[in-house]
DNA sequence: CCGACGCTTGGCGGTTCGGCCAAATGGTTG
DNA sequence: CAACCATTTGGCCGAACCGCCAAGCGTCGG
């Protein structure tokens, strides 16, 4: 495995891991449908606003969302919808793991 | 956020874990060619047996890839092919991430 | 200018990950 | 059966991750 390949591979992995988390795919899915600020977010996920802050500073290292200051508040927004195609890919996997267990259990 | 939206988001989550290493992203890049068995694979991603073992278990628990066991030697291949529209979608994010540090340069 | 608000940052404790080594397992061959 | 091969498993240890709390910082309203 040549250093180019690697490169390539550590750079993909890292937007993987950027969504490799259950509420930062919340985020994603939820900015899917328009900017959201932090604390609309936090009320959503129930958990302490700090945590929610650094889960988007992740997401926004990878570069799949962007933040936006407006006053006191930010708001993110998705930076490429693209990103979406994520959750039908990952759907894909669920849908036949599914069916290989119903054939299983047969 | 409800039990049934959080189980739905750990389900996805367990599959994006699971691909988000770059050793397993290769692995899965690999398979995509063609059945391949755990010591060609070894060889090619030059880290321990028991690691890159380690790796394909990770995969298999994910539903990701399925192993058949042929006399000592073990293949694995995709579960789903569908996996690899997964590169897509991170090559999007990532040409999207250069196209915008592009724009920040001129 | 002071307090409240929205958010980020630092730091701590606990859990998980990732690599290697060593040992165990299972199959094949002589 | 013994030696050998391919692979898995267990264990160790350092690194990374995750959650909360506390503190810091910019903004707004009075």
């Amino acid at each position: 495995m040549n250093a180019k390949t690697e490169a390539r591979l550590q750079a993909r992995a890292r937007i993987v891991k950027a969504m490799a988390h259950p509420t930062r795919l919340f985020i994603v899915d939820e900015l899917s449908r328009g900017e959201r600020c932090v604390c609309e977010l936090t009320d959503m996920i129930g958990a302490d606003i700090s945590t929610v802050s650094k889960h988007l500073t992740v997401l926004k290292n990878a570069g799949i969302v962007e933040d936006d200051k407006r006053g006191a508040q930010v708001f993110y927004s998705l930076r490429c919808t693209c990103i979406l195609d994520f959750f039908s890919c990952v759907e894909s996997v669920l849908a036949s793991t599914a069916r290989e267990q119903l054939k299983q259990a047969r």
